[in-house]
DNA sequence: TGCATGGTGACAGTCAGATGACAAACCGGT
DNA sequence: ACCGGTTTGTCATCTGACTGTCACCATGCA
């Protein structure tokens, strides 16, 4: 789920903002207090942020430039002055997008799910120590050395690393592998286990994967 | 100069636009004719195009999946309709921004310098490896030696370079060869990708296409 | 010692995909 | 409309990567 983030000092809007976003399944905060704001910024993991560019104390545009100096976290511009020389400022001190107010509610939405869809390419990269993970890839690649995974691979890899350091059932890799009505034996999964442990070690990781009889696996 | 194409049937918009864009330092051009758009659109060397989603004959959203078929310039839909579903609509069918009328010049220009900044990037003449890749001309030339792609193989070639390194599912190639109501058999795209392999092998990368089977091909 | 649980090398079947040949469809030129 | 070349889908046949099965082994627990 996305997080947004939002700055605009007047409550009524930003009350309305918050329901709006929420109502649509994004995860919505919003700044109430309006000192050290960049802090704040910075602190909050969000995927995207709404950003008035009128506020009390600061201004939305240097702000932002600030922001960007340490993050490039997408921002979309609120602005309500006429005088849109603004606007192209802020296009270029690096907003993503900027709507003006009034903002019509679909528009404000499509806008934010175009930017964040524009953005989504340079999701990071999942990690394994220090090797990547690349679904889209297909692959793990450590210093150099690529291990390429089959599709098996790869769906009991995935797993095992969302749930990195805890037990994995059995089952739960047999439910992830195949539709639950076709039979095949239980031992399939211990080759394509056993596979797997052959391409990590290659990689150098050649315990990755321990055993724990009767309870499932553990990736360290 | 950055070339802009206009598609709006309402002359006196179309003229205004033309006005507001050539004495802002664009160079622009608009349709009058409209019979054949999407020739008109394939053809016409742009930078960028204004389409108007409400258009005598056709629609802009049909005409602009079917122009991504062939290109990526980026596109600005207009629209007048008041029912915004359409907008959305637009964005998932590949529009790079839209703009209701009546536009204000202002924000018109600036969305419009906002999408040339963004695909700016993206435009810069496509290479694999040292070879260049001219979707124009619809060849591929490695020093000296050129080979001609055809539709088809272009468009394969065009969406995994795009992916380069990545895994490119068969269904989102064959979505974007073929209307996806139109049935074809499933070996058509093996064929394609067979004939393309041939191709890029003259041109001395012989393994650049790689199988994963049952997830897709890669682009090496 | 015996049984249960899982590991692993070898083998084999299957099916996704590859490819050569052919023909229909398409396209540009006259 | 006709003609030649090109493009592209279809068919038949082939190939090999993937993955399940099997047989046998290792480990550990009662």
């Amino acid at each position: 789920m996305k997080r947004i983030l939002i700055i605009e000092d007047d409550t009524v809007l930003r009350d309305e903002l918050t329901i709006l976003l929420q109502n649509t399944g994004y995860e919505a905060a919003a700044v109430t207090q309006y000192q050290d704001i960049l802090n704040q910024m910075l602190a909050a993991q969000t995927d995207l942020i709404l950003l008035d560019i009128n506020l009390p104390e600061t201004n939305g545009e240097t702000l932002l430039q600030e922001f960007r100096k340490q993050r490039d976290t997408p921002v979309i511009m609120l602005t309500s002055r006429t005088a849109e020389i603004d606007e192209v400022l802020s296009m270029s001190f690096g907003a993503d997008d900027f709507i003006t107010k009034p903002y019509n509610p679909t528009i404000l939405l499509l806008r934010i799910s175009a930017v964040l869809k524009r953005t989504a390419k340079t999701a990071a990269a999942q990690m394994y120590h220090d090797a990547e993970v690349s679904s889209v890839k297909g692959s793990i690649t450590r210093n150099g050395s690529e291990q390429v995974l089959t599709k098996n691979e790869m769906i009991i890899f995935q797993l095992l690393l969302e749930r990195q350091g805890e037990i994995v059932t059995r089952d739960a890799l047999m439910t992830a592998l195949w539709d639950n009505d076709e039979f095949i034996n239980d031992n399939a999964l211990s080759v394509n286990i056993s596979r797997l442990r052959g391409k990590l070690a290659e990689l150098g990781f050649p315990n990755a994967i321990e055993t724990r009889k009767k309870q499932g696996y553990v990736l360290k």
